[in-house]
DNA sequence: CTGAAAGCGCTAACAC
DNA sequence: GTGTTAGCGCTTTCAG
């Protein structure tokens, strides 16, 4: 393996100009640089970045830190496209990721700290984690740099980025308003995700300012889960028949409630309106289409890296991103059925 | 950051007494080493892996290098299930997975041999590479242990993990056969990837084998694209309309063969026959839902990971898997129309 | 069983 | 512009 030493014998300098040489600096001759560059080259020289990390104290390593990157929870591919995001970001401005998996009970068995430090990652970027997650609290304390995915947390060193939860899920149960719905249930992930919480919230919203009434039996949790969210809906639709619509927190939970819906006998979307969120790939291929709220998780990846560097070169902005989410109108919901009429 | 000085300090104890006792070595008293272990824990110790990387030249790292990582080729999570296998291995074997993505033409500048020395990763795997590759090349060169998904290259320093495409292949089509199909087409891949070539060769068995025609212009490339496999078969469908069935190299090539056919008109199962390849979510979810062949990618991930780390464990045993593959049978396909019976 | 010393490959004062 | 020197945090001979 060469290293600069061998290049400095070869080219009969010192290994500082080298090092300056081959770094970039200016205050070294131009012919020396030339000469020094072209006998790396020669040599086929890369630099040891753990040599060079060990002395700047940088490593040029982001970790990505996930909960649930296991064999089952592949479903949607909303992890892979935060990572890729972040990935096409990071290797753009010269870092790499290191994927840190908390599932791995070897990894559980570390702290979020012991975890940064033990790889010297110069910051870190957060997806999937639950809000009491005692990661969470370590992240807060420590002076890591961190960007959080869809959790709002804020300070010196820590930003977020997320999307209007609150206005997409009001986006979507407008429209569902607006189609003449005016009995619409709402299928919740679970309330250790902020993204649950805000979701709810434009739910509620959503109706108080169309004067329907809440109730609360018509919010149910389905944990994000399609088999879970299924259980749920059935048990929705069964005590209220009346029910016309319902706003699902994501599009794997109007899948399982689309499945309990026809395991009734009911047509989706003329006897039930379906509404998702997050736009999975699967929203489009399944039958009947699901109408959706998309976010852009490639994007949402992106935009924490792009932070989370700036945060790194000491640029002082806001380390805060809040993407917009659409509509997307697909086949699972329409107009609630004409026995409605019969209300007045 | 505390170092094992500071614990050498405080233990009264010599830095190398921190260091072997830290590392579980024996030559060193049962009393000084938990004095030592509880120190360091009160201190909130964590190595550097930076440090101990320099001396030891192994990083405890493993580059994982895929090609297309970027925003527009999530519609398969493939790479994310192998990539969740290798993490899941890796991780509980005591390595660490750092992403190379060929697709940022910040990486690309860089060769395969740079890549790996700058991080030092102690080995790689390398997935959605074509035939052709430039750095395919290289890893036969290198000496650093690679494995490969689904590229059978083998040497002292690579290995290999692939499904039995062949197999796969003729079991897809010796279904279709079984069925009552005579005229089988083919939507593959590209010549550039290895699977495609093997799955065409179990193609061309299973007809042989079946006494059945091999027709040139029945075999198309649909680039293991939707929409390209959708352009395909089309023109397949409208020069041969008698084809009743074609085996697609891949899901998503099924997804857009069914397209195709849908847009004249005919109806999939009952006019044309598909089967695909890989068992994507995808294929359980769309209408109709297709008939396929199952291979595990999560598996694909663990072993070329438990491969690689047997390798730098210096265990010589063979670094080759060959996993099977398993017919998922679904809606996609079904027995010929009855118009083949006037062809006695 | 323990310590002193060297050195991994690199950068960064500081001096010339 | 360039070289000398020290040192990042750790492991590893080699002595004792």
């Amino acid at each position: 393996m060469v290293t600069i030493k061998d290049i400095a014998r070869v080219a009969n300098v010192s290994v500082t100009t080298v090092s300056r040489a081959l770094n970039g600096y200016s205050d070294v001759n131009e012919k020396t640089r030339q000469k020094i560059v072209r006998i790396a080259k020669e040599m086929n020289y890369s630099p040891n970045t753990l040599a060079r990390g060990l002395v700047t104290n940088k490593s040029q390593t982001i970790g990505f830190l996930v909960s649930g990157m296991n064999r089952s929870a592949n479903k949607d591919n909303f992890t892979f496209e935060v990572l890729s995001g972040a990935n096409e970001c990071i290797s753009k401005r010269g870092y790499d990721l290191v994927l840190f998996n908390t599932t791995t009970s070897k990894q559980r068995e570390k702290t979020y700290s012991q975890l940064c430090r033990e790889r010297r990652v110069d910051g870190v970027i957060m997806q999937g984690m639950k809000i009491d997650d005692p990661y969470l609290k370590e992240v807060i304390e420590s002076d890591i740099p961190c960007m959080l995915i869809d959790i709002p947390i804020q300070s010196k060193t820590v930003g977020y980025v997320t999307t209007d939860n609150v206005l997409g899920a009001k986006t979507a149960v407008n429209y569902l308003i607006g189609l003449g719905h005016k009995k619409i249930a709402l299928i919740n992930g679970h309330d250790d995700a902020y993204v649950s919480l805000k979701r709810k919230e434009g739910y509620v919203k959503a109706l108080k300012e169309a004067n329907l009434p809440i109730h609360k039996e018509w919010i149910l949790d389905g944990g994000f889960l399609e088999e879970q969210a299924q259980l749920a809906a059935a048990k929705l639709l069964k005590s209220h028949p009346d029910i016309t619509a319902v706003f699902c927190a994501s599009d794997l939970m109007a899948l399982g409630t689309i499945k309990a819906a026809r395991a009734m006998g009911l047509d989706v979307p003329r006897q039930l309106s379906v509404v998702g969120y997050d736009n999975i790939l699967l929203a489009s291929y399944s039958a009947p289409a699901i109408t959706t709220i998309a976010q852009d998780k490639f994007q949402l990846g992106y935009q924490a890296a792009d932070h989370l560097v700036d945060m790194l070169e000491g640029k002082d902005v806001s380390h805060v991103s809040t993407l917009t989410t659409d509509l997307i109108i697909r086949e699972s919901a329409c107009p609630p059925p004409i026995t409605v009429a019969y209300k007045k």
